[in-house]
DNA sequence: TGAATGATCACG
DNA sequence: GTGATCATTCAT
């Protein structure tokens, strides 16, 4: 089991985001493997929170890499990202679905009805309970409840397409994600 | 296809 | 302050 690091993080978001499929995400008593990803680089990327420059909601992602980007949106829903590359270079990866491994229990719980626990960017927030006063830029390099590690596992094949739910930069295809 | 629902941002 | 927007989800 091994524990991503800084020097994980502290690359392309793009990069990051490719890696990041396969590697489990654990936060508290839950964990899952991430099976869908999106890189959001800053100035280069109209489609990034960071594009226009920093401000109170975005401030994470112009600080070190490797921490927790927590946002509220559509007033009902919190979206998580890792903060990525070096420095001030403001990017960060989406993480809009994963596989749940552990917790499944509390995950079924937090979620309701649906079956569906993880497969979105707000619903996996809700069933790890991921909220922006406990998680936004916190650090997952240095963390004991929160993090992400490596187990071995390797996906398949690896595709991309378009962002999801964004109405710029949509000529970049940095969306990953994997089906099997 | 559209309603839910409120923080966030640019503007002034 | 104000109005428009929004990296979503769920029920029609």
């Amino acid at each position: 089991m091994q524990k991503l690091s800084r020097k994980f993080f502290d690359r392309c978001a793009v990069e990051v985001a490719k890696d990041l499929l396969g590697k489990v995400l654990v936060v508290g008593d839950c964990s899952g493997r991430i099976n869908e990803v999106e890189a959001y680089k800053g100035s280069e990327d109209p489609a990034s929170h960071a594009y226009l420059g920093i401000t109170e909601r975005n401030k994470p992602m112009f600080g070190k890499s490797g921490h927790f980007y927590v946002y509220f949106t559509y007033g009902m829903y919190h979206c998580l990202n890792i903060v990525t590359e070096i420095d001030k270079s403001p990017s960060a990866v989406l993480i809009r679905s994963i596989i749940p491994l552990s917790g499944i229990d509390i995950m079924q719980k937090r979620r309701g009805k649906d079956n569906n626990l993880t497969n979105g960017p707000g619903k996996l927030c809700i069933a790890l309970d991921i909220n922006k006063k406990k998680h936004n830029n916190l650090d997952i390099c240095k963390n004991n409840d929160c993090y992400i590690y490596d187990d071995g596992f390797l996906p398949k094949h690896i595709k991309s397409s378009s962002r999801i739910g964004i109405k710029k930069g949509l000529e970049q295809k940095w969306r990953f994600f994997y089906d099997e």
